[in-house]
DNA sequence: AAAATTCACAACCGCACGGGT
DNA sequence: AACCCGTGCGGTTGTGAATTT
């Protein structure tokens, strides 16, 4: 909202949040964090915010051994956070090479072009943003998800479903093509279901209006374009195998239009 | 000014996967 | 084959700050 037009500061500050210690083993807590002489002691795994001197600690940890091997760090110096805990920080807060604060608007279009594109796949995301993690992308997507959800528009801008439509019909396009090589019924190829859906595809109009001369290839053409080997196919195998294999093609263009 | 709502973000959780035994 | 362990990923939660009502 308002958000992104006020100037970010370089580094946000942010403030503790769930502040909660978790016995180990089941053992309930009775010493203090990190004290204690006697290695039987029930010890207890922090939770919640890291403090600078965790942080120190764990970045000397790394400095000296290298990332990985997150469970030994518990036991090698002593500090009361879990491996898992431990990997977060670092690769969220800690490692070289972060970049802090808001996103550009032109890493916001890449997330908004590569969501498009792979999904909730942040990891890979953060792969095509360096400096970021899938964490800071993960929580951008779900805010402004949640945003347009609730103003009611679309997801992505007019440009980017212009080009998902393009890369569903390619994609609607090459499945077919994959039924190259299967035999299909030519004397139905006009009526079958598949045609039908074809001919009145177009994901960019309203349902009443998709029509098919906005599909890339008309279904008439079909057999000596697309299918050229089609008839001499269609002469050796029975009619079992080609109504599975239009099945198959209904059922995958029926997968990516709607 | 106060209350309600929304945003931003850190951190936790459960699950899946791969490698080792 | 079965189990364990370490790791990584995506979903979710909780909290303070910021904004709106």
């Amino acid at each position: 909202m308002v958000h992104k037009d006020v100037p970010q500061p370089e580094v946000k500050i942010k403030y503790p949040v769930r502040v909660k210690e978790e016995p180990i083993l089941g053992l309930s807590d009775s010493s203090s964090p990190g004290g204690g002489d006697d290695d039987d002691a029930p010890q207890s795994l922090k939770k919640g915010p890291w403090s600078a001197e965790e942080d120190a600690l764990l970045m000397e940890y790394v400095k000296k051994h290298g990332e990985g091997n997150w469970n030994a760090i518990q036991k090698n110096i002593g500090l009361q956070r879990c491996g898992k805990s431990c990997r977060l920080r670092w690769a969220n807060h800690l490692r070289p090479n972060l970049i802090k604060g808001s996103f550009t608007q032109e890493e916001e279009n890449l997330i908004i072009k590569y969501h498009a594109e792979i999904g909730n796949k942040w990891a890979q995301m953060a792969t095509y943003l360096p400096g970021r993690t899938d964490n800071e992308i993960k929580n951008f997507w779900n805010t402004r998800l949640k945003r347009r959800q609730r103003a009611g528009v679309p997801l992505y801008p007019p440009e980017i479903q212009a080009q998902i439509a393009m890369k569903k019909r390619q994609r609607a396009f090459m499945l077919m093509q994959n039924q190259v090589q299967r035999p299909i019924n030519i004397g139905n190829a006009g009526n079958d279901e598949t045609n039908y859906l074809l001919r009145n595809f177009d994901p960019s109009l309203p349902w009443q209006q998709r029509q098919a001369s906005t599909f890339p290839f008309k279904t008439e053409h079909l057999s000596t374009k697309w299918y050229p080997n089609y008839i001499s196919d269609h002469q050796k195998v029975s009619p079992q195998p080609m109504s599975l294999a239009m099945g198959q093609a209904n059922n995958a263009l029926i997968d990516v239009m709607f």
